[in-house]
DNA sequence: TGTAGACCTGCAAGG
DNA sequence: ATGAGCAGGTCTACA
């Protein structure tokens, strides 16, 4: 065990280009626990996509991310190749922004207005596994109970992991293989799963099968889904997403952005075509120019049987406007919206004994980004 | 082929 | 104290 002193190691980034109180709770990580006292956040993660799970623990100031790992030897290159990649440090938010001014002038010509939420921009590069059973998870739900869900999975069919130093224990997130011999539909259901419950073993199954399928049953979940989807186009990748059960549109686009690294999917949500309907007047109507559009979608689609299942052609026409409008990098402008709009919340810390929210403000006022801490 | 309802659960918001 | 309504949707059963 660690000698109750972390080794902590330090990456430079300004809390202003990358605030991870926001990021991590923002509703794209639901795994995160945030000690209030020590102001650190800690979670079980698969450092390199492999079979083994590291704790890790971060920690922020104006200047610093820090980063260290409780077990494992604490392997500095390891962690710090992780941190780069799950956070995309080498993607340049500032000439984002200053491509986006270029293209949608009238939402991001005024930066002051912009600025303090270049902080949330950022959407996380996370472990493809999870990051599917994840957003399965989220479906018609809410941020805290999708964050106990995940949870619960780590402690039903999770492994704990030893000597973490922590006062409630740290489990792995359960691999497919896992999942399917230790849980059941009725066991998740008994556990508030809830109508996921069928979803999330299904999805398993099917994971197993495929990999079986294709000889692949040395390779992990996420080692499998990257070998399987990476480097093929959108289309193709979501048609294969689209597979899985409780698996539709938006899970799929979520799935592909945070856990694939297809940067140029917007996700659309309520939110999403609440802000496409007032803000960029995309009308909800059927103009001809529309009837057009789809028509020309539903000729691509016939190659994607369960895409055209599963897709809605005015959803999928807003996913194509906002990529055209704000390029490769579509899929962060959204992060930034989306916060705008919505705000979040946020789920366990410490244990679940108290409660942690965030607040974003929404209004016109041009009011700088508001936090708001609650303790139950 | 397209479109209403149903669907688990927990929590805020408003009365 | 209580309970309708909703949460970053998906699935199924019908016309």
């Amino acid at each position: 065990m660690t000698s109750g002193v972390d080794k902590w190691f330090k990456i430079a980034v300004n809390i202003k280009y990358l605030d991870i109180s926001t990021v991590l709770q923002i509703g794209q990580s639901f795994r995160w626990v945030y000690n209030g006292e020590t102001n650190e956040y800690i979670s079980s993660i698969n450092l390199d996509h492999d079979k083994t799970f590291d704790i890790v623990k971060l920690k922020q100031d104006d200047k610093f991310m820090y980063y260290t790992s409780v077990n494992n030897n604490n392997n500095k290159q390891l962690l710090h190749t992780w941190v780069r990649s799950y956070f995309l440090l080498d993607i340049d938010r500032k000439q984002l922004f200053e491509h986006w001014k270029i293209k949608d002038p009238k939402h991001f010509s005024n930066l002051s207005h912009i600025e303090p939420l270049c902080s949330s921009c950022c959407i996380l590069q996370q472990d493809p596994w999870e990051t599917l059973l994840s957003f399965i998870c989220s479906s018609n739900n809410n941020i805290s109970r999708i964050t106990k869900m995940c949870h619960t999975l780590t402690e039903l069919a999770g492994d704990e992991i030893p000597n973490c130093d922590q006062l409630s224990p740290l489990y792995t997130f359960p691999n497919s293989g896992q999942i399917i011999k230790v849980l059941t539909e009725s066991i998740l259901r008994e556990n508030g799963f809830g109508y996921r419950a069928k979803y999330i073993i299904e999805t398993a199954k099917k994971i197993v099968d495929l990999k079986l399928k294709d000889g692949m049953m040395e390779l992990s979940d996420s080692q499998y889904l990257k070998w399987k989807i990476s480097g093929s186009p959108y289309l193709e990748a979501r048609e294969f997403a689209l597979a899985f059960s409780g698996v539709g549109p938006k899970v799929a686009d979520c799935f592909l952005l945070m856990g694939m690294g297809y940067h140029d999917v917007v996700p659309v949500d309520v939110h999403v075509n609440r802000i496409a309907q007032r803000d960029y007047k995309i009308t909800s109507g059927s103009s001809n120019n529309k009837k057009t559009q789809i028509a020309k979608l539903k000729l691509e689609y016939t190659k994607y049987p369960t895409t055209r299942r599963k897709i809605n052609f005015d959803l999928d026409l807003i996913r194509l406007f906002f990529r055209d409008l704000w390029g490769a990098y579509s899929g962060w402008a959204q992060a930034i919206f989306f916060a705008k709009e919505v705000g979040s919340t946020s789920g366990i810390v410490d244990g679940s004994v108290s409660k942690r929210k965030l607040l974003i403000k929404t209004e016109d006022d041009n009011s700088a980004v508001t936090k708001r801490i609650k303790v139950k």
